[in-house]
This record gives C-alpha cells, structure tokens and sequence, in this order.
DNA sequence: ATGACGTGCTGGGCACGA
C-alpha cells in the first residue's frame, strides 16, 4: 500500500503534472493540498478515469484540500478541525480508507511573524494537536499528512540561520510539531532516513530547485497502531523538476499489509 | 531590506505563498 501527500499549488493548472505523476506512482490514496479552486472546480472526472475515487473541501482562491484513492471507498469522517467555528479556511479532510483513518491538511503559513497570522497558525496547530490526540486515543490504524508548512530541525533547512525569524522555522511551530508528535506519531520519512538532508519544497525564485535550496515541510505521521507497518518513504523530487510543476514535490509511504 | 516566481481572479494589478 503506498500513500503520498502533494502540495499541488492549484489542481487545476496543475492538472496535467498531477494526472502524469499518479500515472506513473500508482499512489493508492492521496491527500493533496492547495487545491485553490472551488467545489465545482475540482477535476472530478479527469481523476476518475485514472480509478481515483476523490473527497474534496474547497474553497475559492485558496487552500483546499483532497483525499484520493484507487483502494477502495472513501468513508469521510470528518472536515475542518473543531474548536474555532468561525474558521472558515479549507484546510483539513478526514477518512477512512482501506482500514487506515487518514487524516490530510494544509496547516497556515503563518507569515509574517509577528502578526495575525502567525497567530492563526499557532492556533490551528492547537486544534491539531487536540483533535490528534484523540485519533492516538482512538488505537486505530492512523495518518496524518499534508503541508504542515515547519521545518522540524536544521537539517531540514538548506540554510538555517536565514530562517530563525519566519514563520516556518520559528521555535512556536517548530515547538508545536514536537508536542504533536510527542502524542506518540512517527515522522515516517525522517524515521526511514535518519541522517539524510531531504527536502519537499524548493521555491520558484532564484533557481532554487537547481541549488538544491530547499525545505522539509510536508509530512506523513503515522499512530503506534500503522507505524510498525512503515516499509519505506520517500520524495517523488524529479516532478519538481517538470514543466508547470508546483513548488512542492509529492511525498510517499510503502506500508505493508494489515 | 527587497524582490526574485507562480497562481487565481479577472481582465490590471493585487493577495498570497514559503
């Protein structure tokens, strides 16, 4: 079972790289993020003719976030995190597919710091980590996975030192990743590659991707009850080197059977 | 310190991203 998370940057511009990178990775469920497209908006039938069931919550503009599978029913459980109502960003999907609770978000960039959306951010990762804390609880198979927009450490930094004061490197957020993953989740590509230098995102300015200046921010956590099931985990990092790509490249976990 | 680039909305420049 192989499960990937991608920031697409607009599904619909995007459409071309997501169709050719899912012909040829085979994910079998996806959650995908920065949909930046309405609900009528979303690719429904061009995703269906590659076996892709799909749930969507979208939203005009911006954000917007999918779960995809080619593994069976999608069974949602839940959208948008509780504890702020008025919150009206479309930022988290909840399902259960092929026995796993799949949990797929978009957490706020949080630039500039300090400021409102620094502490946007700060809140959405409070109500992450509550409602997180129950899906541990609950014992069952689980994954949480999306943009989280934190480098956890250095080492998921090309250069450290530039980032102390962004929103992204902040110690708040990175604080805030550790306590969630503190709860008991496995970072499943940093446990599969302890001392490796891997990035997700690399910007579009100054030739990032070519310099290899980039950034780890997309993660897959897994509960107790799915991590010893952890194969491999990997980058798909040659679609970010594809014409009309997003910034970020798709991020994938092999699990082996339940 | 700023802007480089890219997307969406909309028909030109702005909001936003990381």
């Amino acid at each position: 079972m192989k499960i990937a998370t991608y920031n697409v940057n607009g599904i619909n511009g995007r459409l071309p790289v997501l169709l050719r990178w899912l012909s040829e990775a085979l994910p079998d469920i996806v959650c995908l993020q920065e949909l930046k497209a309405p609900d009528e908006k979303f690719p429904e039938a061009a995703l269906a003719e590659l076996g892709y069931r799909a749930i969507w919550q979208g939203q005009k503009s911006w954000n917007g976030v999918a779960i995809l599978s080619r593994a069976g029913e999608i069974h949602e459980t839940r959208r948008g995190l509780p504890g702020e109502a008025e919150d009206t960003h479309s930022r988290y999907i909840e399902a259960a597919v092929a026995g796993i609770l799949i949990g797929g978000l978009y957490l706020p960039n949080g630039n500039p710091r300090p400021g409102p959306k620094f502490d946007y951010k700060l809140r959405w990762f409070d109500r992450l980590i509550d409602h997180a804390a129950g899906l541990i609880e609950s014992g069952l198979p689980v994954m949480i996975a999306g943009d989280f927009n934190v480098m956890p450490t250095e080492r998921d930094v090309y250069k450290p030192e530039r980032w102390l004061d962004d929103a992204l490197f902040a110690p708040e957020a990175r604080a805030a990743y550790f306590r969630l993953l503190d709860q008991g989740w496995t970072d499943a590509l940093r446990t599969t590659h302890p001392d490796e230098t891997i990035y997700t995102f690399w910007d579009y300015f100054r030739n990032a991707y070519a310099r290899n200046a980039g950034l780890r921010i997309d993660h897959l956590l897994l509960s107790p009850a799915l991590s010893d099931r952890l194969v491999a985990a990997g980058v798909d990092a040659h679609v970010r080197g594809w014409e009309k790509t997003s910034d970020h490249a798709p991020v994938w976990i092999e699990l082996r059977d339940g």
